[in-house]
DNA sequence: GAGACTGAAATTGTATACAGGCGGCGGTTC
DNA sequence: GAACCGCCGCCTGTATACAATTTCAGTCTC
């Protein structure tokens, strides 16, 4: 067992294919075609598809095997709703409960580079934006100190389309977009200050609604669906309205 | 591949081992004598335990294999707060969006079941209080209309110890217990009436305090750990304070 | 012409055989 | 006497062979 199995291998590799849009949503997946396609036994192949499933990529069909999730606007629209209302649980514990020093100080760092990369010259420095939302966003899950909750809360934001950077791809040049990181970002500020300030109901209010920024998001890129298919992860499987 | 798969039953016997106690928490699982145990090749068995690490009674080690897992108080706490959270997600939503009529009768239906349980001729009819009880949730899981939610409302209620029915056996005796199924069900009231009223706000308060009577039983259940722990699945899992 | 039944092929689910680490135990050395 | 090194065994991860079921095609019957 090297320390990258061949079941992690072959995760990341159909995950990779699912989300580019390799397959039509729908379509049954046969395991010895892509054990074939992606070179990899059929054993660890298996476990990946289970794993997939699980993360709501692929559904079991009751005869046998798996197929690619079909999604509607309405289910990533609830799939975000959950993501900032988990992320909102999350933020309320942490306000209550209390966070210590250090993590405020990390934190504040990740908002001060987040800063950073907004204002850098030549525009928005947009890989570093990602990295360090991303970053945020674990932090919050991690705030609350429960194992539990960040579990989910990580969990909540692999569902497809629904994570804070699902759609931080290839919209740099959207000039409506990039404002919108503005706002983003004094939600950020806004959320870290009331977690400090122990005030949970504002916390929670305001992981919420930064959620729902991603499904303002959301609707931009469909509406200019034909040229974002290709660069955000996961828009094929979107079925149109 | 019979209709009920060799996966299928492993999962089960395998969770049932797991939740009466059968190992230490943080034990380690042999695959071998777990399929010599159960009488299951350590194909289906291995799925079976991804499955249960899926769930979180399992945890993976880094080095390889499975051990299970050990949960503090304060795990249970969270996992039951996002249960009323997701629960009370879904209902919220169930009130904003309005549910059927067809819906609403069925839901009705359940509650004076309920009803007829609490007050049956020689006191409680238990057994059918905990169906009807586990039914209404999974009526609360659906009430959205959203597949994405109905979904992770499942899986959070199925969380160990944290289901609505979690601490629904072998209780009968305690007197306090009975009298909060008064109270559980004055609750299901109310959160029927806020989502056919369309009180989204007040749907999603009473389904999150509605959870929080499980963190008492969970406390009485502590309180008297030694009696409880035979009777309650997943109780021998929970770490002494 | 449509539908149902039979057969075969393909595909999934299951079992088992194989290989590579990880851990434990004993030996050796300082 | 203790600590480090090396070997051996067990265990997991992987591959493949096998069996059972589903599905599809073809044909026969109504």
């Amino acid at each position: 067992m090297g320390r990258i199995s061949q079941t992690d291998k072959a995760l990341t590799a159909l995950r990779t294919l699912v989300l580019t849009g390799a397959f039509e949503p729908g379509e049954k997946l046969s395991e010895i075609a892509l054990s074939a396609r992606i070179g990899i036994s059929r054993t660890p192949l298996r476990e990946a598809l289970g794993r997939l499933v699980e993360e709501g990529l692929l559904e079991r069909v009751p005869s046998g095997g798996c197929q690619v999730s079909s999604y509607t606007m309405q289910d990533i629209v609830d799939a975000i709703e959950f993501r900032g209302t988990v992320e909102g649980l999350a933020a309320r514990l942490a306000a209550e409960r209390g966070v210590g020093p250090a993590a405020l100080t990390d934190a504040n760092i990740l908002l001060e580079g987040i800063d950073a990369a907004l204002v850098a010259k030549g525009g928005v420095d947009f890989p570093a934006y990602v990295r360090l939302n991303a970053a945020f966003h674990d932090w919050i899950a991690e705030a609350a100190g429960s194992a539990v909750l960040s579990r989910e809360a990580v969990r909540a934001a692999r569902l497809p389309l629904t994570g804070p950077s699902a759609f931080l791809t290839r919209q740099e040049s959207q000039v409506p977009f990039l404002r919108s990181l503005e706002v983003a970002q004094y939600q950020h500020r806004a959320l870290l200050e009331a977690i400090e300030a122990g005030e949970g109901g504002r916390a929670e209010a305001v992981a919420r609604e930064h959620a729902r920024l991603a499904r303002r998001n959301l609707q931009a890129a469909v509406a200019a669906r034909d040229t974002m298919t290709a660069h955000i992860p996961g828009l094929a499987l979107v079925a149109p309205d």
